[in-house]
DNA sequence: AGTAACATTAACAATCATGTCAGTAGGAGG
DNA sequence: CCTCCTACTGACATGATTGTTAATGTTACT
């Protein structure tokens, strides 16, 4: 038989979130046990055990893993943004990409459904410390985002959250295409800037 | 011991979902079992498949009626808004609530754990009806509402859903009073309303 | 009253997720 | 090579949820 490969703690847990990431996004929260995250990363549950002391463990170092990626994921873009390389469209382009398809959704829903309320206030933390930060390095000064960067952020957040739930079938339902709520979310972004310009002309 | 009370099948199905609808706002979606369901009406968990077939016959039952439910409450305000009764905003407020207290967001969330996202469109397909009915009786026409509308009606909803999901811990965390979100469906149904009378005129 | 229909329940079975524990084995350091 | 640490596993225990079945009691109807 093959001889078991002895991986370090951190390989383990990195592997273990991975993969249990892809499993909350392609089979949704109920999907995510110790035995089918186990599975996927050729273990059983009891070393999902070992490595995170219980299911809350795993679920809760996912809830940060996955607030981490959608974050980080969005931040990067803004910061190219910054260096001209993207657009204000493409920041929000990227929100709802990171919400859609990088977990951002499937975490909201999944700590819904298991009850963790309380894993909100991490990801809403990590949302306005990415705002902040980016604010920071682009005034290169300390000084707070305003209020209409924040309320953008929060529209964009909420609207991106709100699409990648039932943004399918809603828009869907409405006849309307799939993209209709990106647009808006642009939009508004867009008349922000507007605003903050014209202010400040 | 008290003799049992013999229910009719509609009033024990009518009280089963109101109790599980409140256990889904109260708990959440992992709470919504058979068991906690039945002691809640004072009834065993087989009554419960006597009367649904299933636990998923439940749950299908509940996302309908949660959707009926829903879409009801919006759609009187907005008649009433016809009648004079109720300004625009009073209609986002409506909605507002009915995702934050009447269980719409739960709804979503429980659908989505629960792994039954086709149960998602019949629900998209309340609201869409709901906004064409109220079309019709305000045009006195079969015209099918106009786009700004439809528009307006996805963004409303989708804010209302993000709201109801993470609005608190968001909007705590960027440090804006709760009710932004609120503020921001109404000034976008507002400029919408705006849009058309421009038009109109 | 008698009877048929059915709402209701207790008891039991099956499955599943979580958790415990004792023991095995791989890899690093002496 | 020996030893210690610990990643790792298999077997077992537990509690929760769903589902089945046979029986009981209530209600409507004749």
């Amino acid at each position: 038989m093959a001889t078991r490969r002895r991986l370090s703690p951190e390989e383990s847990r990195a592997g273990a979130l991975e993969a249990a990431r892809n499993l909350l996004i392609e089979a949704g929260p109920q999907a995510v046990t110790l035995k089918a995250v186990g599975a996927r990363v050729g273990r059983t549950h009891a070393n999902l055990l070992h490595h995170f002391g219980s299911a809350a463990g795993l679920q809760h170092a996912l809830g940060v893993y996955l607030a981490e990626s959608v974050c980080d994921r969005i931040a990067a873009t803004i910061r190219a943004s910054r260096s001209g390389g993207a657009s204000p469209r493409m920041i929000v382009d990227q929100a709802f990409d990171a919400f859609d398809g990088e977990g951002g959704g499937a975490l909201v829903s999944w700590l819904l459904a298991t009850g963790q309320e309380d894993a909100l206030e991490p990801f809403a933390k990590a949302i306005h410390q990415m705002i902040e930060t980016v604010h920071k390095e682009e005034l290169g000064a300390d000084q707070p985002a305003n209020r209409d960067a924040l309320e953008s952020t929060l529209t964009v957040v909420l609207l991106a959250l709100g699409q990648s739930l039932i943004g399918g079938p809603l828009s869907s339902a409405l006849k309307l295409p799939s993209h209709t709520a990106r647009d808006i979310a642009e939009r508004f972004v867009d008349d922000s800037l507007e605003k903050v310009e014209q202010r400040g002309a």
